[in-house]
DNA sequence: TTGTAGGCGTTATCAA
DNA sequence: TTGATAACGCCTACAA
């Protein structure tokens, strides 16, 4: 063996002392880097004796392998981008955990971004992600175009939630927010409710207009004609719903019920509602979309329609690993399910 | 210029066609790489002209840096590690907003992991971020030891929140949780309430216990003994909360007041206290803590005390940036305010 | 002030 | 089945 002049190269060097690297360990077990390399992503048969070998050096060392430099290296940075629109809702929370938890699984971390519902932030997000050389990336509803859209997957595997778009590496899927609606409206109906009020979505994003569908359908299964004045659009948030019963109310229409298309707005149409001394479900049956966990615990507690915004999460999150594999994602979500707490009731008269 | 055999070189590249590198910019340039590089980072000085141009075929390439290959050669990520507990949690998603947002100022991305307040996790975590290489570590509350957590700093900057540790690369700041819990007991107490139970979090952590010593304080001042009996421990959820309740309920004790040292215990136990038809604020008055959003939506709305989550995160990240910078970080926080709504009221008798 | 050359830790290609 | 060797895109010590 030639004596190498070690500390010359070690002054150059700014790596610090104790980084166990894909070398030492291929030192160590006294096989090339390459064979190491091999072993670690199984990218081609190795004989059971230096596999052993590799792995008691690894073991011993404790090595990890650096992300960064398989990135640079492979093009992979066992790292998901997820667009989503804000990190702070409840709605979200809960899917980023899931996409988190089953992301870990695999090895893969989650690189999060809010897009803000904001059409130039979701752009400047997915750069950021694109940059950062994501291995893939999660679109969590949105506002980007289509077309925008469908080119970035061109680029780069991509899971839609809450749109419909497909393409090669491209995929999408939804929970049934019609059938939902649909459910959440009949039941009221079934209460023996006529005037059922309606609290809908920003009508820019699929999910809304459906719920809004599902609204609609009910009601013309039921024979009842759908009142414009009984309808008014909020934006998703605890305030907007406060807000819509407001204008609701101005109108001086009178209702029994309302549907408000998710948890968020009906709370906050339940304090507006109050503010008005008109009581839940005394005076009105309120209903919910989402089942966030603040349902459970509102005053009262709220008839809902249950999605699992958790799983929905993970089923992205395993799509896309699908995805990566080069397989064909599939997922089945859940169907709707009402969930029927204390805020409705059958309508006395 | 002699003649290079571009083809063979191409070919062995897996690199995209379009992708823009430093190397580009520096030929269009007429310059070196490194000169490219020195005007990026502003390692060096570099004539005004040269300057000019590299900026000029930047902005012609469209040239974006890549942070994987910038964080293998420098061993900067321009990423910082956020250890969250639960990231679907409403008090951390606020706190995530905080530190996304300013973060985004100055490049930085933030790679969140949760912790799920547990000590394997956290630790795993933390395991997680070092090998990606972020260049700094923010740690939201947590079970990690002050020790385990010092080690880690020694490596890397920390900040930490919610704690007290310090160190050359580590700073901590907290939330002045006594004095809010001794404003809200205070209240309750100017209100007329005697027999006022508690709703502790997880005593493992300081600002449980931080929040139970103001509780504590604001008895002593009014010369009211502390009652064991009308003391819970809770777990800072809603369901937490409710079971909390009952619990306090079973042991027979007679309360006129209750503070629930965060607003999602006091949601729950506004339910539990709704199971057995004690009303807020008539049969007893309610006092949370953290004043998130579902506070000022709850039925009735919560009387708690404010502390901004958001800015929490925000300063979080400005200290890390100023860390980062070779600067000691100085964070103060606003004091904690009492956010009197309607879940109290005047003892009556 | 500028350029050259080597290195960061992996993966991928090619030859053996 | 294995090992050299050349990238990946950028940074930095050193020399000029």
């Amino acid at each position: 063996m030639t004596a190498r002049t070690q500390p010359a190269k070690r002054a150059l060097s700014n790596r610090p002392e104790g980084v166990v690297t894909l070398e030492r360990v291929a030192e160590q077990a006294g096989v090339s880097p390459s064979t190491v390399s091999r072993i670690l992503n199984g990218t081609a048969a190795v004989s059971q004796a230096k596999k052993d070998a590799v792995q008691a050096a690894i073991q011993a060392l404790g090595f990890r392998p650096n992300p960064v430099a398989r990135g640079l290296a492979g093009g992979r940075t066992l790292s998901i981008g997820v667009v989503t629109q804000i990190i702070s809702s409840p709605f979200y929370g809960e899917a980023l955990l899931g996409i988190e938890r089953e992301l870990e699984r695999a090895g893969y971390v989650p690189l999060f971004v809010s897009g803000n519902w904001h059409e130039d932030d979701e752009r400047k997000a997915i750069e950021t992600l694109l940059s950062r050389r994501v291995d893939g990336v999660i679109v969590l509803a949105g506002r980007l175009s289509d077309a925008e859209l469908t080119q970035v997957a061109d680029t780069l595997p991509m899971i839609v939630v809450g749109r419909q778009l497909s393409g090669p590496q491209l995929y999408s899927f939804s929970f049934d927010n019609r059938a939902g609606a649909r459910a959440a409206t009949q039941h009221l109906i079934e209460q023996g409710h006529r005037r059922i009020a309606f609290i809908s979505g920003d009508l820019l994003h699929d999910d809304a207009v459906e719920r809004q569908n599902g609204y609609f359908d009910a009601l013309a299964a039921a024979g009842i004609a759908a009142d414009p004045d009984l309808i008014v659009q909020g934006d998703y948030t605890e305030a907007g719903g406060m807000l819509a019963v407001s204008r609701l109310l101005e109108r001086d229409q009178h209702f029994t019920a309302l549907f408000a298309s998710n948890d968020q707005m009906a709370i906050g149409a339940c304090l507006g509602l109050h503010r008005r001394n008109l009581r839940v479900p005394d005076d009105v049956s309120l209903v919910g979309f989402d089942d966030l966990i603040m349902a459970r615990y509102a005053m009262p507690p709220l008839t809902t329609v249950r999605q699992s915004v958790y799983e929905i999460g993970a089923e992205a999150a395993t799509a896309m690993l699908s995805l990566l594999r080069g397989n064909r994602p599939e997922v089945q979500l859940p169907a709707p399910a009402l969930v029927v707490r204390e805020s409705t009731r059958r309508m006395l008269r």
